[in-house]
DNA sequence: TAGATAATTAAGCGAAAGTCTAAATTAATT
DNA sequence: AATTAATTTAGACTTTCGCTTAATTATCTA
């Protein structure tokens, strides 16, 4: 649960996960979307790893970050504890007649 | 938006969050609730207030905090942002016939 | 197998965070 | 007006965080 809220703190990890939005990727070119050493990037997906906000699959020479959903669900089941206090905006639905 | 996650990162600010799902306390009934020293509890406080996850009413002598709906809604927006990614539990409903 | 490429690990440093005690502020009580 | 209670502010200490450069591991290619 730390680990996860560690995570999502540091507004690089959080842009790393949004970049992820678009589909899987390697860490070079996660890398090149930052203004910033390539240790540090690693570092950042590191702590994403552990904790399970991403995973990581050897391809190779090359290693493919993508989201991983089992992290995600444990955050948003803690956030939906605070539904008893107030609802949040719902998903709109339609209904075919 | 960093602020908020900033303050959602700490344990014991998590644990004042989910105190007042309860309802409204004041300072000194949140601060029982941890073996910690009031200035701490109260720095805590500052921080979820500056996120907005929390709104001070001063009542006399004492200061009630509550949950603050706005501070909980842009985190909840941010999290929508991976739904298109993978979906999360959908809230259950039920159509009477 | 030598050399280049992809990525991580290691070491070190300055800034930020969390905690405490002590002091100050504000409000109610007598 | 003095006293007590509730809470915050101030200052100091220790730990954690995020970043960099340098070294290391693993893989590919000529």
């Amino acid at each position: 649960m730390d680990a996860k809220f560690k995570a999502i703190n540091d507004p690089t990890r959080r842009e790393i996960l949004q970049f992820l939005v678009n589909g899987p990727q390697n860490a070079g070119k996660i890398a090149d979307q930052f203004d910033m050493s390539k240790p540090s990037i690693s570092h950042h997906l590191d702590l994403l790893k552990q904790a399970k906000l991403i995973q990581a699959e050897k391809k190779g020479q090359f290693i493919e970050y993508k989201l991983d959903k089992s992290g995600f669900e444990v955050i948003h089941s803690w956030f939906q504890s605070f539904s008893k206090y107030f609802e949040f905006p719902k998903p709109k639905i339609r209904i075919e007649i």
